[in-house]
DNA sequence: CGGTATCCCGACGGATACTG
DNA sequence: CAGTATCCGTCGGGATACCG
């Protein structure tokens, strides 16, 4: 770190880790970004997350305003899980880090089939 | 997930967190942006890094061919780490990162100035 | 349905001492 | 200088059973 603006900076970054960080906070909030979800939806969608995982998840998603949770007096009870408007200025970072991981994705196929070439 | 193409989309996503996860790839990443470094001069920038944690985010970008590692037989050695044309192009992704976790802090930085008015 | 409670495990990462 | 070796804590997260 050379100077105290670049300290920023890569506080910056350190801090949005804090926030989306872990393993499920970014694809649960890539499920919903195509529509609001459900609590058990979610769990289809996140194939494999554990209950107490998804409920930790979705607790500091909303807790850090990134997340809205609507419940309805249904019975049995209905939960809504939505993006915020803030939740929603995440989509920019998702996408980058997606197409990179798509270009990633395309790299090692094409690696593995140059080494079964020879 | 609704769909197979969904999947593809968010495995994506899983992908590059595969790679760009752990607490500190990141800033490592930041820290290359700027110039080439060398080890010591990496321990220092991420203020706290264990010499252990660092050699291992090391070698783990580097079998991933985002880093290139330089070594020089002077006395004592001289190892130099840069970011390879591949590691570059998370530039985008690190810097919509940075943009985000800005706009957090001011969010934040806003919300308790309310709170101290109120 | 939408969670909580409990138990458990392994990987990540810190501290420190040491080495080619 | 640029790491490695060792030891150890903790914390995220899985599995499962249960609850309002």
């Amino acid at each position: 770190m050379k100077n105290k603006e670049e300290f920023i900076e890569i506080q910056a970054v350190l801090d949005a880790f804090e926030i989306i960080g872990g393993k499920w906070k970014f694809p649960i909030i890539y499920s919903l970004c195509q529509s609001k979800k459900r609590y058990n939806e979610l769990q289809t969608d996140l194939n494999g997350i554990s209950p107490r995982s998804l409920a930790n998840a979705l607790k500091e998603l909303e807790m850090n305003g990134l997340i809205k949770r609507d419940a309805f007096a249904t019975v049995p009870v209905t939960v809504e899980y939505s993006l915020t408007k803030y939740g929603k200025e995440l989509k920019p970072v998702l996408l980058s880090i997606q197409e990179w991981g798509k270009k990633h994705r395309k790299k090692i196929i094409d690696e593995i089939k140059n080494e079964s070439k020879g």
